[in-house]
DNA sequence: TATTGACTTGACAGTTATTGTCAAATGTAT
DNA sequence: ATACATTTGACAATAACTGTCAAGTCAATA
């Protein structure tokens, strides 16, 4: 399964030179939460994401497009029609921006 | 909210000169079901698409593109980085598409 | 304007999925 | 072996979803 949000947030961790307990605690989670977040087991709650991106010191928009993308992969995965929903999807995002102006 | 899936069942059911509760018997479901399906308040299930399909003299894949699309645009909407995000997607998608042959 | 039939809506209990937490297991370096 | 970091599995608590019923609206017709 796709985990583009909890392979980032590993990688900066550790690029930090920080625990997942200095993390977590931060975040006021446990480890053992944080621990599945990166692996991909468990989500983060959207809330955090701001928190995550403050901790590791990285745009959160960053963080958030991937956790978005995570979602909308697991909405897809296996499905052969997947390529073709995405791009119905697009198309719909598309319109509704622009209608928006 | 997008319902694409919805119209589209809704336009095919009164272009066939169906009621909802002819093509509700036939899926083994309530009209009311039937409705909120149409009206985008409930999502029908997966192996429904295939039945729905039969009844309206429609491609199943078609239907399965839009119930997709949906679940898609579920999860961006509203998000400013809703494009992006499907982006990052389409990649992972075309990614794994590639890996996998 | 009463009746009929098509459709919609709201509320509810039953079911399923997700949540955080704990304890135990595993990994890793000293 | 010890100490510390991380992972994993299981569990109860909570939240989300499901189908169904009854009551509601709506439109056409007698």
């Amino acid at each position: 399964m796709s985990n583009q949000f909890g392979d980032r947030i590993k990688l900066l961790r550790e690029e930090s030179q920080l625990l997942q307990r200095q993390v977590a605690s931060q975040l006021d989670m446990d480890t053992s939460m944080l621990s599945k977040i990166e692996s991909g087991d468990r989500k983060a709650k959207k809330n955090q994401i701001t928190q995550f991106a403050k901790v590791l010191k990285v745009n959160a928009d960053e963080l958030l497009t991937l956790w978005l993308a995570d979602q909308l992969i697991e909405v897809v995965e296996g499905e052969y029609l997947a390529l073709k929903a995405i791009l119905v999807a697009e198309e719909e995002v598309k319109y509704n921006a622009k209608k928006k102006k």
